[in-house]
DNA sequence: ATAAGACCTGTAGTTACTACAGGTTCAAGG
DNA sequence: CCTTGAACCTGTAGTAACTACAGGTCTTAT
């Protein structure tokens, strides 16, 4: 049996994902992931899947996203019985969302960027850094 | 007095913030903000430099920055006393860490585009949006 | 066969807010 | 000047999203 398929524990997950083996508990009852197969003894079994799923919420939870909104996303994946008109209008209010963020995350890494480039050994230059990032 | 000088109350710097104003408590608590004026009574009195702070540290929250990263950033505004070398460091650990969220963002407009793209009033298309996202 | 280590459930603790209770101050209208 | 209602004060309790622990069971390597 289980030729190609590489059955994981919760821990063994836990170590691939990045994410604390407790915390994979939590969102099994949180409903973000399925509840998995057990074995004979009542230890969860995961594969592949699971490892994908739990790596995309893991860094969607990491851009600031809150479970509910990962939850919305993850719907968008797992439901067939949305029009599609309402995945778009879902779809929209996340893009949005994204684009805020993909904007701040530009203004940071400019910043940051321009102070690691001014720092060549001396003390600390005049670094403005809040007004640079985010003017009021 | 005041020619120059607005003054803000803390609901009026909660507004223009989009922060709780409960939140500016704690972020006082938290030494994030800094001990403000106060006015005969005993209310908070703030500035537009509060304000440029505040919003700094609620668009860095929602990026997914912990409380202690962003006191770290803050840091490296507010002091005059590490070297240079200690704040190109540290701004280089950020600066990784901006760059792996944009990654992310960036793969996540893409597919989120490309969905609202596909999506004309049909059926919801098959959308393996965690493998196009987060590939394991 | 057995013993260390991972897993089980349920619960309690932590972080980062958010809301409430009971009282004081402020500021706009009379 | 006085009132009065909104906004503020402090301290504490509640919520979301983890994270750790306690006491017991299962797995697996020897």
């Amino acid at each position: 049996m289980n030729s190609g398929e590489t059955s994981l524990s919760r821990g063994t997950l836990a170590r691939h994902s990045g994410v604390n083996s407790e915390t994979i508990r939590y969102y099994e009852k949180k409903g973000l992931m399925p509840d998995p197969q057990r074995s004979a003894g009542g230890h969860r079994i995961y594969d592949q899947s699971h490892l994908k799923r739990l790596s995309f919420i893991r860094r969607t939870r990491a851009l600031g996203f809150t479970i509910r909104e990962v939850h919305d996303l993850l719907d968008l994946v797992d439901s067939e019985e949305y029009t599609c008109a309402d995945v778009r209008d879902r779809t929209i209010v996340h893009l949005r969302d994204v684009e805020q963020k993909l904007r701040d995350l530009q203004k940071m890494k400019r910043t940051l960027d321009s102070m690691v480039s001014k720092c060549d050994g001396g003390l600390v230059p005049e670094c403005p850094i809040i007004d640079a990032l985010f003017d009021a």
